[in-house]
DNA sequence: CGGGTTTGACCCGCGC
DNA sequence: GCGCGGGTCAAACCCG
């Protein structure tokens, strides 16, 4: 990246985000011309499950299971243009996951969002997240818990659940951006809290928690290794409260995922707004040149301006030179 | 001093 | 049971 280019996302993350990202960098387990990020963990995962046509708040409400992945699929097929569809956000389940990890071919053979394939309750189950997902494991805190006393230095780490309850994450959704900056601004403020080495790669992961309290979403940041320049983030969780950059209304260059997730908890947030903002077919055709040489605001073919000037206020001042 | 980061140790699930 | 790898904890450290 430029200096100047720099230089404006550190004045105006929007025009980053609107400008280093591309269809191809974005999706790029999409692009036959560029399997080779197929490698990665995470995009075999995407690519085995390929969950790429689901609405955006289906994803953020942790709503989502393979019904509605397989509804918001025929709904992509059925869409007009006909054109493939081309979605941000992409929800990974941990149980395909394992699959893409085994390496075998079931992610891809059997694939659960092909349109006339069945879907499993089981997956369903899985991909619910539940509210106390992890908590048992942070349980740790002796709540009542009276057993080890003396032994404080063990009983920290060795506090075990008695019950043994199959651990339930949370949906997971990745996103791909192309970025040398490791940790997008999304309008949340953050805490890291872990970093580790990821096996095959030469790039850490960094595990990221919300700082607001009683919010349990986390995220986790990592490059591709093939393609050091994306940036995979995969947020786990829904937020709980507003977003701090909307509060302040300084959120304009964010209409990142994250931000977008906050502003869809607002109860009468519409959900077509939210998938409007995302590049579709039924705004873009992929093959075009058509996404590049738009204005922002061309780009993201709002639906309702007004809306968008509720969600992000000083949104209107940036389309007012 | 409060809040964020770093980092080694630990926990947990899973495959062998 | 053991080893591995992902995920988390928490003390130490850093910084404004």
């Amino acid at each position: 990246m430029s200096e100047e280019k720099k230089d404006l996302y550190h004045q105006d993350p929007f025009f980053y985000n609107q400008h280093e990202i591309n269809q191809s960098s974005l999706f790029p387990f999409f692009n036959d011309n560029n399997p080779s990020v197929y490698n990665h963990p995470v995009t075999q995962t995407l690519q085995g499950f390929d969950p790429s046509f689901m609405t955006f708040t289906d994803c953020l409400h942790g709503s989502m299971d393979y019904n509605t992945l397989s509804r918001a699929f025929d709904m992509s097929c059925n869409s007009p243009s006909g054109h493939q569809n081309h979605h941000l956000i992409t929800p990974i389940d941990t149980n395909l996951k394992k699959q893409a990890a085994m390496g075998d071919s079931a992610g891809t053979s059997e694939n659960p969002s092909t349109p006339n394939s069945s879907v499993s309750a089981s997956s369903s189950n899985e991909a619910a997240g539940e509210e106390e997902s992890d908590k048992s494991k942070k349980d740790k805190q002796p709540q009542g818990g009276e057993e080890d006393e003396g032994d404080e230095a063990k009983s920290k780490k060795a506090n075990k659940p008695k019950k043994k309850e199959k651990r339930q994450r949370e949906p997971r959704f990745a996103f791909l951006t192309k970025s040398e900056i490791d940790h997008l601004e999304d309008g949340y403020r953050w805490r890291k809290y872990g970093q580790k080495a990821v096996k095959n790669s030469p790039y850490p992961r960094s595990y990221y928690r919300c700082t607001s309290q009683k919010c349990t979403v986390k995220k986790r940041v990592e490059r591709n290794f093939q393609d050091p320049s994306i940036v995979i983030t995969t947020y786990e969780g829904q937020h709980n409260h507003q977003c701090p950059a909307t509060l302040r209304g300084n959120a304009a260059g964010m209409l990142s995922p994250s931000l977008l997730a906050c502003a869809s908890i607002r109860p009468s947030f519409p959900q077509q707004l939210l998938t409007q903002f995302l590049p579709t077919n039924n705004q873009v055709d992929p093959n075009s040149m058509f996404y590049r040489n738009l204005s922002a605001q061309q780009q993201l073919q709002l639906p309702d301006y007004g809306l968008l000037q509720d969600l992000v206020p000083s949104f209107s001042n940036r389309q007012k030179p």
